[in-house]
DNA sequence: ACCTCGATTTAGACTCGTTCTAACTCCTGC
DNA sequence: GCAGGAGTTAGAACGAGTCTAAATCGAGGT
């Protein structure tokens, strides 16, 4: 999934694409990316040295906020943007290390919260995080 | 669940119960309770005027080692402790105000990693949060 | 071309939740 | 009764993120 379909995603919402926001955009690509707002902002600086760093959490809000990013809240450590917006998946941790993958675990559509246990609740989301070490984690 | 067989399980590991502790264990007791540390904190300061932040940190951070005391990360906000350390449980969060219940999923037990998804990790837990927004959040 | 005005960007101050530090006090075992 | 470690304390420091107020940009109208 190149650079291209996100922007051309964000030209047909007409949304102005600055060049601080593109570098932004372009530090999201690749395949099981997952940057902290942090790393894009150092990233971003290389392709823009001028870019601040508020303005690297405004445009990444703002693609949380249309759907174009997913974040994902890592339950220790800062929040990380997935450029993978729009499909569902879910996340494997490394306790130890923090890294983090998406999965595509079987028979989350299954689980279902009986009504009594609903507290009065509209459930709109169901979030599955595995936790385990990874490879080179003890 | 009353406070006595928390306090008594503290004592029989030969833990110190001062009482700065017993005011921050007596605070997590009851059904769904969820506090955070600054909950804690200040109620405990009705039993012990006196106790710091910093002995409120230290004792949590210690049950939630010892595994007397859960620690529910929600994912915005600050992290809550939830005296229910040992039953396996899982969450319900309102996306409006935060309130969290605590759940009985079914199916969780179904859950797996297919082989080839486990990114070499040893996989040791599983967390399933249900999000959505409660009876007075619109 | 030239204004105008809202959108965008910026640096830095600020907030929140939490951890760290270094000094202090209190027990516990000898 | 004393030494030394365990526990406590206030406040500084920290990391992540938001807010503010001022500067700058650029698209649309003339």
């Amino acid at each position: 999934m190149p650079v291209a379909p996100l922007i051309e995603r964000l030209e047909a919402r007409r949304w102005r694409i600055t060049p601080q926001r593109r570098a932004v955009a372009e530090t999201l690509v690749g395949e099981h990316v997952h940057l902290s707002a942090d790393e894009v902002f150092s990233r971003a600086r290389t392709g823009f040295p001028d870019i601040s760093r508020a303005t690297v959490y405004n445009t990444l809000n703002e693609l949380v906020a249309m759907g174009e990013v997913g974040e994902v809240r890592s339950p220790t450590g800062p929040v990380l943007y997935d450029p993978n917006g729009t499909d569902r998946h879910h996340h494997l941790v490394c306790t130890g290390c923090g890294t983090l993958f998406d999965v595509r675990p079987e028979g989350v559509d299954a689980l279902h919260l009986a009504p009594g246990q609903r507290h009065g609740f509209r459930v709109e989301d169901v979030e599955v995080v595995f936790r385990g070490r990874c490879g080179t984690c003890p």
